[in-house]
DNA sequence: CTGAAAGCGCTAACAG
DNA sequence: CTGTTAGCGCTTTCAG
């Protein structure tokens, strides 16, 4: 009798194991998932067996008969801006010391298109569900009800989570970058952000910028604000587009470091002085900050906390414990460099 | 007799359509995977049940009894780097549009991770495999060769592919770069580059930089080549560091452009004009290139084509189409700007 | 500490 | 075009 009995697939089953190690399949199970269950030498012969055979486990199987799948599906609004990958390594990492895996998705920060993945998604069963979004159509909201499992979200801080949140305020990161440049006596302000339609963290630090200039008694200009794509050329475009303006700002608020650096390679082309001739900040604190001429003022956010945090909350949900409280806020800071 | 007859998780089953509308289960799966096969005015009463329901199918049930999950493992070095994301999101793009998902793993450059990752994603029965590495353990290599599903490796064009291979060359790269260099009259060229002992491509692009060094008769100096992690601060590092040597180089080649930028910046600040003093180039032909004063010289790759053509490769295999070449080279190109 | 029986929810293979 | 039967490979539950 053969030892690797299963025809379709040709690969060992957990009964060829079980049979090589004279036990029963219950066993082989035990010693792989609650080995202290198991005598030791049993658990010796069984782990030979293994060896033997070449026996990888069939975790499809497994996740039927135990209704766990170990996966986490992760929802994200693209991944060719850097700063979604930070917070997902982090997710992953923390995820995968407690044995869970990621699901992957693009939403491309359409909420018809998380709407469509979602429901995809869940066909899989995932135990867990991370979504780099806070603002869903009806139906996310009913599928993610629906699937009963921890959600943690994150983006932005939503006062309405579908269940447990861990980010820092776009409003108030909004507010807060805009009062400091209004606190360094700049009043006409501009702001360059992401389209605000589809994506609600774009709106929320417009939305803080307009609350520090109304809370200032300084009137809002439609005209200075700027809807772009992420990039530096952007920057560059929307710089000089709003320096070419009737009454130019004397700061740009680019809710983006990518614009911001852009920006302020433009001045330097120019020979228009930072901050003299036009301050500048950006948001997210990414590498270049640091090093760009001037030094970019900009907004420090959390992005790799965010994910271990997030999968810590999941994690803690799965393994029993109540989460308290679901709404977590990781907090940002103003990193005051030259441009402003 | 309730409709939604699963008492353990409160979900509709299959078996709850099938009877609301008065047809077999399989009926109801035909309705859901090959509708052209059913009736039109049966799959209109099966459609009705499956809304009225709220019935989400189990593809965890359907992968055990079809032995296929739809899924893709991907293994990428890491995520903070965006190159790789560039490339996932064309990947994800793609096999999402005929119904496949993503698995995610970070192997963090390290060939051990890699191995222990591979073995425990394979519990999960992807029904391909992409790794953004080429350099495997032998237990790698052997997992996937039993793993009997098609594998395309991308990171670099690799000789010996497990499987397919879809890439530029890091070695011809690195040398084009370097002749470039040479054809400007650069003689003293310094390569600035990730850690070698775990990253078969920034081996790749060093050994391309001194085979052209080499083939022009120019003496390697090991002085010249710098090991550093990636990001802006790190390239303005290494190029002071470099200029500070007894014979400082003449021209420095970045295996990034996240260096190289920084040491742009680092340039412009000590007031060293380039490529006077230094020339300096870059790889990747990230945004920033062509906004850096002056606009970068570097290497521009395929990055999302990458991810598309992988998708696609995958695809002929799993519909049982060969694929040949198994080795497919997207080249790069020299993208001369004023740096070098 | 170990085992036997009974599914998990779906699809493949064959009938009709 | 539709249905019946027989699993997929594992874990759960209950015994011993």
């Amino acid at each position: 009798m053969p030892l690797i009995t299963n025809r379709s697939t040709g690969r060992a089953r957990m009964q060829d194991v079980a049979r090589r190690a004279g036990v029963s399949m219950i066993t082989v199970s035990r010693v792989l998932h609650n080995p202290e269950k198991v005598a030791a030498d049993t658990r010796e012969r069984v782990a030979q067996a293994i060896r033997a055979t070449g026996y990888v486990p069939n975790l499809v199987a497994g996740s039927l008969a135990s209704n766990r799948t170990y996966t986490i599906l992760a929802l994200v609004p693209t991944l060719t801006n850097p700063v979604f990958g930070q917070t997902l390594h982090a997710l992953e990492e923390v995820l995968r010391r407690h044995g869970y895996h990621l699901l992957l998705g693009n939403s491309g920060n359409s909420p018809q298109e998380e709407e469509a993945l979602l429901a995809t998604f869940l066909a899989r069963r995932p135990d867990g569900i991370f979504l780099h979004n806070t603002s869903h159509t009806p139906a996310t909201h009913r599928l993610l009800a629906r699937a009963r499992v921890p959600i943690v979200e994150t983006g932005d801080l939503s006062r309405t989570p579908a269940d447990m949140v861990v980010s820092y305020s776009n409003f108030a990161a909004g507010k807060a970058m805009t009062a400091y440049l209004l606190g360094k006596s700049y009043r006409r302000i501009a702001f360059v952000g992401a389209v605000q339609r589809m994506n609600e963290r774009a709106r929320q630090r417009c939305r803080g910028y307009q609350a520090a200039l109304r809370q200032a008694g300084v009137p809002l200009d439609a005209a200075l604000i700027v809807e772009a794509t992420l990039g530096p050329r952007q920057g560059a475009e929307a710089l000089v587009s709003l320096l070419a303006r009737r009454r130019p700002p004397q700061a740009v608020f680019f809710a983006g470091d990518a614009w911001a650096v852009g920006a302020l390679l433009e001045c330097e082309r120019r020979g228009w002085p930072v901050p003299q001739r036009v301050a500048i900040v950006g948001f997210d604190d990414q590498a270049m900050a640091a090093e760009a001429i001037p030094p970019l003022t900009t907004v420090r956010v959390p992005r790799a906390e965010i994910g271990r945090r997030a999968a810590e909350m999941l994690l803690d949900r799965l393994h029993g414990k109540p989460v308290v409280p679901r709404r977590e806020d990781l907090g940002f800071r103003i990193v005051a460099r030259g441009s402003a």
